[in-house]
DNA sequence: CCTGAAAGTCAACATCCGTTGACTTAACTG
DNA sequence: CAGTTAAGTCAACGGATGTTGACTTTCAGG
C-alpha cells in the first residue's frame, strides 16, 4: 500500500477507464480510420465532448490506448533447444482468447495504413523484441530478430486478422509444433553467409 | 486480331485506364479509407464524377482496380528441392521495384480493416496458392499452404509496409536465402504429426 | 452544316466527422 | 448550507466525403 501507487478506485477517472477500453475494443476492431470518437463515446456512455475533454484528440486518444508492452518472457533460463517454441508458445497464448483489444493487434491493424504507427511499431520490435533476444544471440541481432518478427507477424495476419483457412482450423498446440523449428533455426541455426 | 478482343485503342476509355491507374496508385499508397474519389480523379485530371459515372461507386471501383493475378509460377518443373527457393523469389521479385500499385499490397493494406477484402483474398489464397501447390504436395495441402502463406505475408509485412529494420536492410538474395529453407520445409519437409 | 449522342464540367445535396464553447448538474469543501 | 470546482450535456461550427442531376462541350455521321 505504501510503494504501491494510486491504491484509491479515485472518483470519476474510472470514466477515464472506461473512454480507453471502448476506445482499444473499437480500435482493435475496425482500426483507426472507422473508429469515430461518436461511436467510443457511445459504447462508454458519455458525451462525445468528454472523450476530447480527457484526451486532447483522436490521435492522442489512439496514442493512450495503445501502449504496447510485449511482456517478453526470459528466455534465458530456458534450455538454448527449446527457446524457438517458447517464444511462438508466447505470442499464440498471448492472441488466443478474444484478441480484438490486444494492443499488438491494433497497432497491426493501423500500421499499415498510418506511418506514424508504422514507426511505433518499428520502434516495439527493436526496443522489445530485439532487445530481448540480445542475450541469446552473438551474431546478426538485427538480422535474426527480423526474420522471427516476419514470421511472427505473419501468423498474426494470417490466422487473427485474415482468418486464412489452413490458419484458423489448427489447434494453438499444432501450430507451435509446425513453426517452432522456423523460429529456432531463425534464432540459433546457421544462417547463409552474408 | 478475329479473336483478340478490342485491339482498338479506342476512344476516351482511355480515362477508364486512367482512372483505374490512378486508383491503384492512391489504394496502394493510402488504402481504402484514407483514399479519397476527389483524389483519384485530380491524379486522373478529370472531374470526380466522372470516376462515379464509369464506375458505380467507390466500392465498385475498387473491385475493379484490385484484380488480382498471383501469377504463380509453374512448379512442378523445376526439382523438389529448389521450388521452396522458387516461390520465395517469385514473390520477392514481384515486390522488389516499386510495389504501391501491386495489387496484392493493396488487398493486404486494406484487408485488415475490411471484412469483404479480407473475404477476397481468402478467395485468392485458397484459389490461387493452395492450387498451385496442390501438385506439389500429397498430404496437408491446406495445413502446408497456410503456413507458406503466412511466412510470405509476413515479409511482405516486415519489409515492404512497416519497413522494420532488419528486414528493409537486406538484399533480396540474403532474404532469399534466409527463407528458402523455412518455405522448403512447409512445402515437403516432414511436419510433425496431427 | 446540323444533329444527337457521348464525354466532361459544375454546383449542390445529404451525411458524417473531429472539435469547440456555453451551459447545466453533481460533488466536495469550508 | 453556500459556494467553488469538477463532471457531464447540448447544440453547433467548419470541413471533407460519396454521390447526384442539370448543364455544357466535343465530335462523328448524315
Amino acid at each position: 500500500m505504501s510503494t504501491d501507487e494510486v491504491p484509491t478506485p479515485t472518483k470519476s477517472q474510472r470514466t477515464r477507464a472506461a473512454i480507453l477500453a471502448a476506445a482499444r475494443d473499437h480500435f482493435g476492431r475496425f482500426g483507426y480510420d472507422r473508429t469515430s470518437i461518436r461511436a467510443i463515446a457511445a459504447e462508454a456512455s458519455i458525451d462525445p465532448s468528454m472523450v476530447i475533454r480527457y484526451f486532447t484528440s483522436k490521435q492522442a486518444l489512439f496514442a493512450a490506448a495503445v501502449d504496447v508492452d510485449l511482456m517478453m518472457p526470459d528466455l534465458t533460463t530456458a534450455s538454448a533447444s527449446r527457446r524457438g517454441r517458447l517464444l511462438v508458445e508466447h505470442f499464440l497464448s498471448r492472441w488466443e482468447g478474444e484478441l480484438s483489444d490486444d494492443v499488438l493487434v491494433i497497432l497491426l491493424r493501423t500500421a499499415v495504413t498510418d506511418e506514424l504507427v508504422a514507426e511505433r511499431l518499428r520502434t516495439v520490435f527493436v526496443g522489445q523484441v530485439a532487445e530481448a533476444l540480445r542475450p541469446l544471440v552473438d551474431d546478426d541481432l538485427r538480422r535474426r530478430a527480423g526474420l522471427i518478427a516476419s514470421q511472427l507477424m505473419g501468423i498474426a495476419m494470417a490466422r487473427y486478422l485474415l482468418r486464412l483457412p489452413g490458419m484458423v482450423d489448427r489447434d494453438v498446440a499444432g501450430l507451435v509444433a509446425d513453426v517452432a523449428p522456423t523460429i529456432q533455426r531463425y534464432l540459433a541455426g546457421k544462417l547463409p553467409a552474408v
